[in-house]
DNA sequence: CTTACCACTACATGACTATGTAGTCTTGCT
DNA sequence: AGCAAGACTACATAGTCATGTAGTGGTAAG
């Protein structure tokens, strides 16, 4: 997470398109405190190249000749856990943010932000944040919105969460029992209150409520 | 979301500490194209009032006296579902913040944000996007990142994902027969493939891993 | 042609679930 | 005290699931 020699944070650019690569290259390599170590113009060459592990953040590309951009998150998140990858694309269609941060991407820009936005992006991830274009935010942050309770939905209790976890896990009752100290029929009738409060009537419908609506969270 | 008068972006502040309300009103309320309608120490008193109906944007206070800010974003997502909500307090544990963002706030800012970034975040809002501080974004967008993946973890077909879903409906495997043209016994069988891949052995199991590790998509 | 694999059908069986009905014990309310 | 509600125990039963084993037709590889 420290820069380690000279304070500098070191940029690999992967982008197809010459001109974006050199002009980003050529804006970030002014800045004082960045240095770009090499940009590429596909995911194998710049996988190939001993750069890479000397990066601090990876800018790149979504559409990508031959290895996707998705694909080489998924690559870097594998073999470099710890470095930033800031996605920059011209799309901001749903799937390709979702696609790009599920695969690893800690920021997701639209390729036509300003310089002065590019750098401060930069900065952001180098420092353990996450950049994003505001309107790409409002789309992550929207995910998490519930739709709007009804009325009539009952909270569930503390006892029932318990035990609509370990429903998640796929425990028998008697298990559940056993973790819970019920008895079997003792369960059965936390579960029956769980099923009428949620309105379903089988335990993978309880268990898709209960992890849709973030009442409960599974551990897998 | 066009400003239909005077194009002011109009503000409605609740919260409680009366230093940190006279100072965001004046700071914001001295913007030419702002104006603080109202400030309120309570979330009782700014729902009580008139002004909320006509405000653009709300910008709430975490812990309030009374009805707390997360209870107060719940009550204006379903009285007014289009105001955006900005959380801005001092506390960033990732309770208060999904909580927070769960109830429908589009934004969430530590109260320590600079008076520039505050009014940019307003304008973000304002224009439908998610003002986010860059630690709370890094947050947000983790919970996306899948746990790297074993190697041996076998990907599920088109057809089983298919399947899953109706799992996840509670449907019986007779139901999803009719569903997707199969016999019981060819639901089974995919069933039976699903469960080795996702290495389960009940339907809640395959379901609550289905869902969390985002091969299908809860419509609840 | 043979071998192998895949998608699917078929059947059997023990285990588990969903649901109804009912009784006990505790706690709070009037 | 009397009553209602909640938390739990108990039992019964139809329905569903999980799993093993086995057979068929299609298609790809050797």
């Amino acid at each position: 997470m420290q820069n380690t020699v000279n304070e500098l944070i070191k940029i690999v650019i992967v982008e197809d398109n010459r001109y974006m690569r050199e002009g980003w290259s050529t804006i970030l390599d002014f800045e004082p405190d960045f240095v770009v170590l090499d940009s590429f113009e596909s995911c194998e060459e710049a996988f190939d190249s001993e750069v890479i592990a000397k990066a601090n953040i990876v800018l790149m590309d979504i559409e990508l000749p031959g290895m996707s951009g998705i694909e080489g998150v998924k690559y870097l998140q594998k073999e470099h856990p710890d470095l930033p990858v800031i996605m920059a694309t011209v799309f901001d269609d749903d799937k390709n943010v979702f696609d790009a941060l599920c695969a690893g991407a800690v920021g997701y820009l639209m390729k036509k932000v300003s310089p002065e936005d590019l750098k401060q992006a930069i900065r952001d991830a180098e420092a353990g944040g996450s950049p994003m274009t505001p309107n790409i935010a409002r789309k992550v942050i929207t995910t998490f919105h519930q739709p709007t309770e009804e009325e009539d939905v009952e909270q569930l209790k503390e006892r029932e969460l318990e035990i609509l976890e370990e429903l998640a896990k796929g425990k028998s009752y008697a298990a559940i029992g056993e973790v819970v100290y019920l008895s079997v029929d003792g369960v059965r009738y936390h579960i029956r209150n769980i099923y009428r409060k949620l309105q379903v009537n089988t335990r993978s419908e309880a268990v898709s409520k209960g992890i849709s609506r973030r009442l409960i969270h599974p551990d897998s």
